[in-house]
DNA sequence: CTCGCGCACTAAACCGCTCCAGTTCTCGTG
DNA sequence: CACGAGAACTGGAGCGGTTTAGTGCGCGAG
């Protein structure tokens, strides 16, 4: 089979390329009439533009590039990414625009290496940056080659738009659900240091515990896989001063501390409350179920897009915060028993 | 920042430009020494060729396309894709190709129309196919318009080249294991009837059955997710003739299983023992973990792009069988318990 | 009636690369 | 020493669009 293009169209409508091409294009320069019958031309012949040619010719390539750099079975067992790839293609598929991934491990060069390809390359017209950390060198790249992007989170001293999720309205309700039940010694599993949304979430948990006069509120560290969530849930729960209540990072690792506890003979919500963070289907599979903090993950990779869109069109630099959340109560939290402590 | 072409390169080393692409693609034209210093130049110009430019003129694009159509929230609790992306991408990044992900709700119109597109505007090399159902038009299509295409499992009456798992090596282990344990009676919970690997699956399963002695072997229907597993759960030890073990066609289902066999006070492995399919870090999350059947996802999307590239380069068609499979035993199966069957 | 302006439309350059058709030069051969 | 073959390299068309610089023409104003 063949392909249809212009020239076909405007040989077979009796004008010029030229002419055809501001039809397609809604630009002025051609008579509504002349218009119209290009436009149905088009249509008959079945042709679609080559985004080859006119990425070429200085316009658009319609795709967007989204990076991943981590390590491919974590990528598997989180559903974030997944479920934020989502959110984007919903917002993309209006505009037939494409998405190319790029799953990577964990080696910033390779990293940077794949938007300079990008860029000089002209794939594709701009990216979403995904795992701030702090001093993050992607941003300054795409800054440099002036690759349009948009960032997931906030990065100080970038003025590149971005889409930022405020932690702390869903960590005063996470840490507020467990001090109504009476909770005062907490705990908060989280994922990798590096990364700036981390960090964030330590200084609007340190606060939610001041708020909530928390006796205790420590901090493990964890990497979001299902191993360390385990890991990370026995140490806590086998120190002296062992917690009542645990929040984790994601939802992977609140799982598997449903298991640890298990494994140790400690009862949920009984003698530990459980509460994870983003909410996938994932967390109505143990028993007792997750209660958890859902985050709108799907509308988040949908702001990113229309935010990078806005930023290839070359319009101002805009940012749009999430504050949304809601906290799904399901059966691992619940009243600490003061009977509990076994170990010390 | 402004892009470098080959004009530069030319340009710079003193040479014509098609002397450059005849030096950066290894074709015959120039002499070693010439090839040598422009290949150098280019390097110390940092350029990068324009995927545009080469793909219009009728060379590759460089990217591969793969469509999810599934819905989204199962693609977010299902590692299968993910992995399967991943071992895509360790045989694309040695060659400098990316993939450009669609995903699309169950809406084979849809879809269909997308490959049109891709094809249309050159924007890819060629496609891999997934989840084949019986009579799939998508291969036809492919096959009209010419886009080269590797199938992930078999379709009769297809010339394509393909990638397909032999399930029965598999099932005869998974349920030979349940026979050496003393099952008699096995269940299998299924994904969707409308997947060729599905029906493949089925006939494995009952010829296993067969082959093994088993007094029933029942089957029953779900989706992949997670509510349905347990649903389809309930369903058989509700039943009268309840089997003591049962096989899933995915390991979200059967992670599900473990829930709803809890719910319904039923123990794990005495009163049921499970298997589920695949093999992700999900399988170790619940207690008792998983037994489960692992497959080679990974090495299948590997194998996938490879047989792919053959098919972009114009080779002959190639089909690869996987036939590999590893039980690995976890504490969700075991000997049946005599003394069960508390409901009939 | 003529001039000039604006609208509808065309011709052609251009984007960066590939590849075919030449051209030049070298070298072996009869 | 002329000739042909082949290697090394160049020029330029073409891929499918976009865009700029025209061109022709109708029509209102003077």
């Amino acid at each position: 089979m063949k392909r249809r293009t212009i020239n076909d169209i405007a040989e077979r409508a009796g004008v010029s390329k030229s002419a055809v091409s501001f039809a397609l294009n809604g630009k002025p320069g051609v008579s509504p009439a002349t218009r119209e019958r290009i436009l149905a031309t088009a249509e008959a012949l079945g042709w679609r533009p080559s985004s080859a040619a006119r990425a070429l010719s200085g316009a658009r390539a319609n795709v967007v590039g989204l990076v991943l750099a981590r390590n491919p079975s974590l990528l598997a067992a989180e559903p974030y990414f997944v479920r934020l790839i989502a959110g984007m293609e919903t917002e993309l598929r209006t505009e037939q625009t494409g998405l190319l991934l790029k799953m990577v491990g964990e080696e910033p060069q390779r990293e940077l290496e794949i938007y300079r390809r990008w860029w000089s390359q002209r794939q594709v017209d701009g990216v979403v940056l995904l795992d701030l950390r702090v001093n993050d060198h992607r941003a300054d790249l795409v800054a440099e080659l002036g690759l349009p992007a948009v960032l997931l989170g906030r990065l100080r001293g970038s003025n590149l738009p971005s889409v930022w999720v405020d932690t702390r309205p869903a960590m005063d309700a996470a840490v507020g659900h467990l001090a109504d039940l009476g909770h005062r010694r907490v705990a908060r599993v989280r994922g990798m240091r590096a990364f700036i949304h981390t960090r964030e979430r330590d200084t609007a948990y340190r606060a939610a515990a001041r708020t909530f006069g928390m006796e205790s509120a420590v901090i493990v560290d964890a990497d979001y896989t299902g191993e360390q969530g385990a890991k990370a849930t026995r140490a806590l729960l086998d120190s002296p001063d062992a917690p009542s209540a645990i929040i984790f990072d994601n939802d992977v690792m609140a799982v598997s501390a449903i298991g640890a506890a298990h494994d140790l003979g400690i009862r949920i919500p009984d003698e530990l409350s459980i509460i994870a963070w983003d909410d996938s289907p994932l967390c109505e599979l143990p028993r007792p179920a997750l209660t958890a903090m859902r985050m709108d993950i799907d509308g988040l990779g949908a702001a990113a897009v229309r935010i990078l869109r806005e930023a290839i069109d070359g319009g101002p630099t805009t940012s749009i915060r999430f504050g949304t959340w809601e906290l799904v109560e399901r059966a691992s939290t619940g009243r600490p028993d003061e009977s509990r402590r076994r170990r010390s």
